[in-house]
Order: structure tokens, then C-alpha cells, then sequence
DNA sequence: CCGTGATCATTC
DNA sequence: GAATGATCACGG
């Protein structure tokens, strides 16, 4: 193992670092430093904050199932003119098999937030697209008593997939995690399997941290 | 087609 | 105001 997890805390820390050098500067002055358009409308652009900050901070775009750097997962925050965050934080997608399989110490949920980078962004209605600040970037690892709040949604939630009682679920199970719908509308169906690995379709659905969890994060970073 | 980047729009 | 279910863009 060359990478260890004091090399992976370093390298984030350095990631930290870079990412505190973007607070305060606005989607446009970021935009523009990177010879990027930006979208007119927010709402026909829904992840765009997300790309650009990755290129600010030299992630590779496109769809990965690795985290964003070796050393931690990259999220934008939507914050309010407050600094609270205003949505809940997609994780990963379902993968109904996996879910059924996979114990949490080995899930892609773990390992997704296992480290998170947060750079939050101001976001909503009453701040325009190029005048949006970025804040404060902040770094959280995974520690017991949230890895246990997680651990226990992840269970629940897999243990009803497992009984075959995935229709049961809806956004309002979880405490930090929750499962929702993540596809272009609702008409749209994936390649799954039941229990008795008889094909069917399914609606794509995504984990989520509860915005009430990604609160709580941002708290500690505050108090720490 | 599917996963990653998320926010939107309506309901609660 | 917060939460849920629906939706938009893009890369591979």
C-alpha cells in the first residue's frame, strides 16, 4: 500500500490549502480565469458551479467512479447569503445488487465520503450566476459518531432492498442519508435485477446527505 | 445508456 | 422555510 492514510490527510490538506485561495472570488472572476462561459441561466446549468471548481482545484471532469482526487471527494456547498446549506449533497448512485451485497465498511458510500473537501457557494435565487461568492473551503473526514449515524441509514436502507421492499423507500427514511430519485424525469428506467436475479427496471436513485447533515459538518468545521 | 455535476419546482 | 420528487447538462 503506497498511499497511506497519512500521505491520502497530507495531500487533502494541500488540496485544503489551494481551495481557501478561491474564497471570496465570484463564479465570473473564476469563469473568466478559466476561459469559460457562463451559463445565462442557472437553471439550464445546474452543475456548473461543481465543474468549475474542479478545474480550479485540477480535478479531471466527467463521470468517474473514483473519488475526485486520490485523496478526497469534491463538493460544491449551496449556501445562502447566511453560509447555510440550502440542498442536500448527492453521494453516489443506488446500485440496487451492490446494495444488497455490500457491507457499509466496503460501500461506494464509505468510500465516497470517507474524505470530503466542501467549498461552499453561494447559491439561490436572490444572488445572480456572476455574482456569486465562493466561501471557505472546508475538509471533512469520516469519524465515529457520524460514520455511525451514516451506517445506520446505509443498513436500513439496504436491508429493505434486501427484503424486496425497495418501492417502501422515499426520501423521508435516513437521518443523514437518504435515497431520491436521480434520472433526467421520471420516466426513465435502469437495468436491475430482484432478488432472484430476474431482470427488471427500475427508476435511477441516488444517496443524498440531508442538508440538516451537511449543516452539522459545516458547524464542526466552524467550531474546529 | 448511465454516472457525475447538481438545482429546480412544488408540496409539506 | 424545509423537504421531497423531478429535472437539466455533459462526458464517456
Amino acid at each position: 500500500m503506497i498511499a497511506n492514510d497519512a500521505v491520502l490527510e497530507r495531500a487533502a490538506g494541500e488540496l485544503l490549502v489551494r481551495a481557501h485561495g478561491l474564497a471570496g472570488r465570484t463564479l465570473a472572476e473564476l469563469a473568466h480565469a478559466f476561459e469559460l462561459p457562463l451559463p445565462d441561466a442557472p437553471a439550464r446549468a445546474k452543475g456548473y458551479v461543481g465543474g468549475l471548481i474542479e478545474r480550479a482545484l485540477g480535478a479531471r471532469a466527467g463521470s468517474r467512479e473514483a473519488t475526485d482526487f486520490p485523496s478526497c471527494e469534491l463538493k460544491t456547498l449551496p449556501v445562502d447569503r447566511e453560509g447555510r446549506p440550502r440542498e442536500s449533497t448527492f453521494v453516489c448512485t443506488v446500485v440496487l445488487a451492490a446494495l444488497r451485497e455490500t457491507p457499509w465498511e466496503d460501500s461506494r458510500v464509505r468510500a465516497k465520503l470517507a474524505r470530503v473537501l466542501f467549498v461552499p457557494v453561494e447559491s439561490g435565487g436572490d444572488v445572480a450566476h456572476p455574482q456569486r461568492r465562493i466561501g471557505r473551503a472546508f475538509l471533512w473526514e469520516m469519524r465515529p459518531p457520524h460514520e455511525a449515524v451514516l451506517r445506520e441509514d446505509y443498513l436500513l436502507l439496504a436491508e429493505r432492498v434486501a427484503q424486496g421492499q425497495l418501492e417502501s423507500i422515499d426520501a423521508r427514511v435516513g437521518v443523514a442519508l437518504q435515497i431520491r430519485p436521480k434520472a433526467a424525469n421520471a420516466a426513465v428506467r435502469v437495468r436491475a435485477h430482484d432478488l432472484d436475479g430476474v431482470p427488471l427496471r427500475v427508476l435511477p436513485r441516488a444517496f443524498y446527505l440531508r442538508a440538516s447533515f451537511t449543516r452539522e459538518l459545516l458547524r464542526g468545521a466552524l467550531q474546529a
